[in-house]
Order: structure tokens, then sequence, then C-alpha cells
DNA sequence: TCATTACTACGACACATTTCGTATCTTACA
DNA sequence: TGTAAGATACGAAATGTGTCGTAGTAATGA
């Protein structure tokens, strides 16, 4: 079958967050960061993980008692799909408008400006 | 009642950006937008704009025969909210990431560059 | 050893979302 | 006037998503 383009829903989004981050975890220790935003219990944490198991969305070493999930797919390219159809739907298909915007919406460090600089000469050439 | 932010499904994005570009429009008109990307029945766009009348995410004039709907949000509050929700959750809250990406994925004219750049100027100081 | 603890597996429910089919209503015009 | 075309309203099925409860299993330590 064709590999179709996996779409994480929302909670599996911040599941993966986690788990790009860390690089790997276990059940619990996701649970322990989404339980400083959310109040579901365990047991959905665990469920969620399982279902992104069966959908191959992470990786998971089942060796031990508890089992160590890895993310499965890559964040660019999540980040890449998404920017794209945010940029479709919700900027009518002009990337400079959802640079800008971003630009507006967040004050950003010196450092930070420095950098969208030097990317931005990059392009001019 | 307290105004939640309405969050639109994926499918109702899709018709509030046929709506904002076009300022109004009958759920033909609308379905022949679609259907230029999709497959689905004019009574499920039907169903859809009622249900989005429901949720306040439109008006509509009945007056006529066919009813003419118009955006009821925001576009720059739903540009504000994706944006916010995206940098969270693929960008580890950090805005200039998600303008690097962006910069990187699509080309922008130099037109555009101009435009970003005139605006990063003013960030700038 | 055996009770407690910490996991995983799995079924099931509630609700949301997408998708139609069908009934009904209007209106134009032959 | 009465029929066909084109709209709306509405019910309902199929599927997706989020949430637990409970059962069972493996490790731990008193």
């Amino acid at each position: 079958m064709a590999k179709e383009t996996i779409k994480p829903t929302e909670s599996e989004l911040e599941i993966l967050q986690i788990l790009w981050e860390k690089g790997e975890a276990t059940v619990r220790e996701v649970h322990e960061v989404l339980s400083e935003t959310k109040t579901s219990g365990y047991t959905t944490t665990l469920k969620f993980m399982q279902i992104m198991y069966d959908k191959g969305l992470v990786t998971r070493d089942d060796s031990a008692k508890s089992h160590t999930y890895k993310p499965a797919v890559n964040k660019k390219k999540m980040q890449r799909f998404y920017v794209d159809k945010m940029i479709k739907r919700l900027f009518s298909g002009s990337p400079s408008q959802l640079i800008i915007q971003a630009l507006g919406q967040h004050k950003a460090s010196q450092d930070e400006l420095n950098e969208i600089q030097k990317y931005l000469d990059n392009l001019k050439k």
C-alpha cells in the first residue's frame, strides 16, 4: 500500500512533541509532562501511545517491564506538512502573509531577529 | 455564556476560507469550489453550512430561495489562534523556528522578501 | 510466600465529524 | 395550473477521537 501521509490527531501531536523533545520516553514519563496541562488519566495516555504504535507513529522497546517509546515520524516532515496546510487554509496560499503574521504576533529576541535576517539575506540573492 | 474560542473543524475551515475569499456565497457556490478538490455531495456541503450556522461560524440571509452565507468569525483571529497552536505543538514554542521553516519551504518573490524585510526592520528597533 | 504496587491490554462509552438519503418546499414556466 | 428543477431541513449511519474501568501480569519487598 502507498504510504499515505500519516495525520496525527491533536492529542497525538502533543505526545509526539514530548517524544521529539526527550528522544524517547515511557508512558509514565509522557504522562507526567501531559499532567502539567491536562487532567486525563494514565490509561488514557497509555491508550494513545498504543494507538500511535498501531498507526506507526512511534516505535517501542518492550523488553523491559515498562515499554520505552520513540517517535517514528520525522519532525521536519510534520512541520512542513502542517505549515503547508496552514498557509493554504488560513493565508490564502501566501507564505509571506504567514511569516508577517508570526512576526507580529510574538516578540522575538534580538538574536532571533538576527537569525531570521541572516536567513533572509541568503534568500535575497 | 462565555464566548469560548470557536474551533472550526478541518472541513469548516475549508468553507470559511472560501467565504473569506468571496465575502459571501450560497451553498451552491461553495460547493462548486469544493468540488474542484473533493468528491462529497451537495447535501454534505449544505449540512456543513447549516452546522456552521448553528455554531455561529457564519451568518445567513434566508430571504431568498437560496440562502446567502457570510463568515461570522474574524480571519485574523483564526490566524492568530492556529499560528499559536502550531508554534506550541510543532516548533517547541519558538516563533522564529516557524518563520525560518516557512521561509525555507516556499520560494517567495523578491517583492515579498522586501515586504518581510520592511517588517523586520521595524521590529529591529 | 504472598500482598502490594506499577504496568499493559482491551473493551466500551460518549461525543464529534463526515457523509448521505429522503422528505418537503418554492418558483418558474409550458 | 401543475410539473420539473433546484433548495432546504432533518434523520441517521459510519467513522474518528478522547476517556476510562477493569482484568490480568510481572516485579518488589516485608
